[in-house]
RNA sequence: GGAGGGGUACUCAAGCGGUCAACGAGGGCAGACUGUAAAUCUGCUGGCUAAGCCUUCGCAGGUUCGAAUCCUGCCCCCUCCA
């Protein structure tokens, strides 16, 4: 029981703890913070995202914690570029934004969406100062990335030792039983157990996730690198991603996405390791998937049309059309590529074209100074995923 | 305030008067192989009216037949000292 609920994570303090908590039978408050910036969400954030929810369907609250008051001070990472201040009507919006994605995976019945500019919001610089009295710097400075800045001669500006204590404090408000994070977390997470301690409170159970890999199986899932599964994206274009994945990869991602119960896991690994495909039961992966955020029924049909496409190389079912200008004597195919938008400019078209990776209506073709007549339909692709139908028309 | 180092293409990083649209690595894209796997191998990776031409090396000028490379000014970053 406790196994599947921390299934994946990277870590429990204390795992004993949180055994007899769950042993007492009472309703547990999980908390977990997000920022309240850029709530666009990838499947690397729904490892937590998937965790919350597993507390939930074993009867415990979730707490959905926004920082607002903390975005709105500025920025924790030491970097020196300074956030924009968020308005209110910003973090409402983004507050929404998060709830319609987030509510996929969790069950709003069992969700506190809070806020800490609650308690925040009406704090003195008293209550602050003696908030801040709280912690030593000594302390502070075991949290590794200030440790290294400081050795390292780094500035660390004295804003940046309130962050932790801010998040601890938000534990102390909310009174959580449990706080899950990221392990970049672990530290933040760790002074919430103090500052409750000190208020005479519980502290609360610690529980880190993994940062989970993107989709090249080496960093983790950002969107600045270009690895992430978005979970809005449309579902042919997750479930591709999905399968993209290498196999060892594949593993990682059913343990700390998938909500199959640990034995059924067990059990495709040990299905595979005796000759099983693995590609079949990565699409089972990408089904369950995408049914998690397209509506069940939506992983079947993606995967089936991956099938067509790529098995059978059918063509997807709705291209793209377009519609293209051009004189009398018609249009290069260069010109075409990059005026439909599957390349970024005529020299990278000459270069695909070069390196054989046009077709026109299924042709692959070398002769970059073929000319499409005016009139005509036809559908061009670049690779196997850019494709659109063009028609030709005298401008 | 003083001393020194540096800003090169998506990133890192060579180049230090012509042979530089700029070595190399990473990333990305494409091709082969496949399971659209991963790994591997190969090619490409500024633009254009395309075997030719045009614009790029922090910014602005200058020297020169010719500059990413030399000179001047400016902007920005880093290190050490105070």
């Amino acid at each position: 029981m406790i196994h599947d609920l921390v299934r994946g994570a990277a870590e429990v303090i204390q795992p004993d703890d949180l055994e007899k908590r769950l042993e007492a039978g009472k309703p547990l408050r999980v908390k977990v913070g997000f920022d309240p910036t850029a709530p666009d969400l990838h499947l690397g954030h729904t490892v937590i995202i998937n965790a919350m929810r597993r507390f939930q369907q074993a009867g415990h609250k979730a707490i959905f914690l926004i920082g607002d008051f903390t975005g709105m001070i500025g920025d924790p990472t030491g970097k020196s570029v300074t956030r924009k201040p968020m308005t209110e009507d910003d973090i409402r919006a983004n507050a929404e934004t998060y709830a319609e994605q987030v509510f996929k995976i969790l069950d709003r019945d069992r969700t506190d969406v809070r806020f800490n500019s609650e308690w925040f919001g009406r704090m003195s610089s008293a209550d602050m100062i003696n908030l801040a009295s709280r912690f030593t710097v000594a302390r502070m400075l075991e949290r590794d990335d200030f440790e290294k800045r400081y050795r390292g001669g780094q500035p660390i500006a004295i804003h940046e030792f309130l962050y932790p204590l801010v998040q601890g404090f938000d534990s102390v408000a909310l009174k959580a039983d449990i706080e899950m994070g990221g392990t970049d977390q672990k530290f933040n997470l760790l002074v919430g157990r103090q500052l409750q301690s000190q208020n005479q409170q519980a502290p609360q159970v610690v529980i880190t996730w993994p940062l989970l890999e993107g989709t090249d199986g080496v960093q983790k899932m950002s969107k600045s690198l270009g690895n992430y599964i978005g979970i809005t994206e449309p579902a042919d274009d997750m479930f591709g991603k999905l399968m993209s994945i290498s196999d060892d990869l594949m593993w990682r991602y059913f343990e700390l996405l998938s909500f199959r119960p640990g034995t059924e896991l067990a059990g495709l690994k040990k299905a595979v390791a005796e000759g099983r495909n693995p590609r079949d039961v990565k699409f089972e992966l990408g089904v369950e998937i995408v049914d998690r955020f397209h509506g069940v029924g939506a992983g079947e049909k993606a995967r089936d049309a991956f099938i067509a496409r790529f098995q059978q190389g059918d063509l997807p079912a709705d291209i793209p059309e377009k519609t293209l200008p051009a004189s009398g004597e018609g249009l290069g195919v260069a010109a075409a590529l990059t005026a439909s938008g599957l390349t970024a400019s005529n020299s990278e078209a000459f270069r695909m074209i070069k390196q054989g990776a046009v077709r026109v209506d299924g042709e692959r073709i070398n002769n970059a100074a073929l000319t499409l007549a005016p009139g005509m339909t036809a559908v061009i692709q670049v690779g196997k995923r850019r494709i659109v139908k063009i028609s030709i028309k005298i401008a």
